[in-house]
DNA sequence: AATCGACGGTTACACTTGCAACCAATTCGA
DNA sequence: TCGAATTGGTTGCAAGTGTAACCGTCGATT
């Protein structure tokens, strides 16, 4: 007789709904304020807290498919909040970072990120927050290191 | 001068990184052999579980919108993996339970499911699993329990 | 019983996404 | 050293998605 099996406590299942719940609760934060997408946040919260970085840098960083990179690059570029600068050693990268318009709002998201997470962790309890992340880091590294299907 | 903001410990981030991580690893293990999207192998996978359900309950159980479920029950019905049947009491609701073909391929994938988590297990260790549903747990509860803006 | 609002479910439309094919620059290899 | 394979990045297209508007049904109020 198989193992019976409980969607509940399956976990990619469990990992997909809790990030797109707590995913869309933070998106409504910044979403009307700056009229940002989520992969435009997300590259603007990449470039902002590492500083200067490839689009390649970019999609390893925040796991991201790199056509959803190079739109959300250009969406940024549009509004002026990076820039683009030729790699004189290879001319195929280019490295991207904040114009100082982009670290204004970079610093206004961040701020609004800090917040988010503060009212959370006051919820949650001294310590809760870094216990999951310790075990989604464990997580990532075993699925890093063991690729089901490689490359 | 701010407290300093790390991306790398934001919730929001971290959560959805490891969840599109596993999420897009496992789908590789149905997507090919079944040819079944995401939400289809979540609406499958609730019916399988649960038993007969309406499209509502499938919605809410899995945190998938409406429309979505209505897709994929439409494309899992012309499959003839499930079935729709009427209900006298009120005809607006039509309840949906899977075929005998259906609950075949629901043993199928819940069977790549278990052995898909139980590799994992072996490789975080026992009890790692449990931990981290249990925070995730934390986390929805918190958030459903105070949304910030939500009906 | 007629009306109004709510509800289960579907669909039209616009936007987003991933795949694959592509371009240009670079590295590898015989 | 020249061509093939690889890499960083972009784009065309088809498929997937959410919003809003919709249809038919139900429940309550009158």
């Amino acid at each position: 007789m198989p193992a019976p099996f409980d969607l509940e406590s399956f976990l990619p299942y469990r990992l997909n709904r809790a990030a797109e719940l707590i995913s869309l609760s933070f998106s409504k934060e910044y979403k009307q304020r700056f009229q940002m997408t989520r992969p435009e946040w997300r590259a603007l919260a990449a470039l902002g807290s590492v500083g200067r970085m490839t689009a390649t840098d970019i999609g390893v960083h925040s796991n991201m498919h790199k056509t959803k990179v190079s739109r959300a690059v250009h969406a940024l570029e549009e509004r002026r909040w990076l820039k683009r600068s030729e790699n004189a050693a290879d001319r195929r990268v280019e490295h991207l970072e904040l114009t100082a318009q982009g670290q204004k709002a970079y610093r206004e998201v961040a701020d609004l990120a800090r917040t988010y997470q503060s009212t959370l962790e006051k919820a949650l309890g001294s310590g809760a927050i870094e216990r999951i992340e310790a075990g989604l880091a464990d997580v990532e590294q075993a699925l890093l290191a063991r690729p089901r299907k490689r490359a």
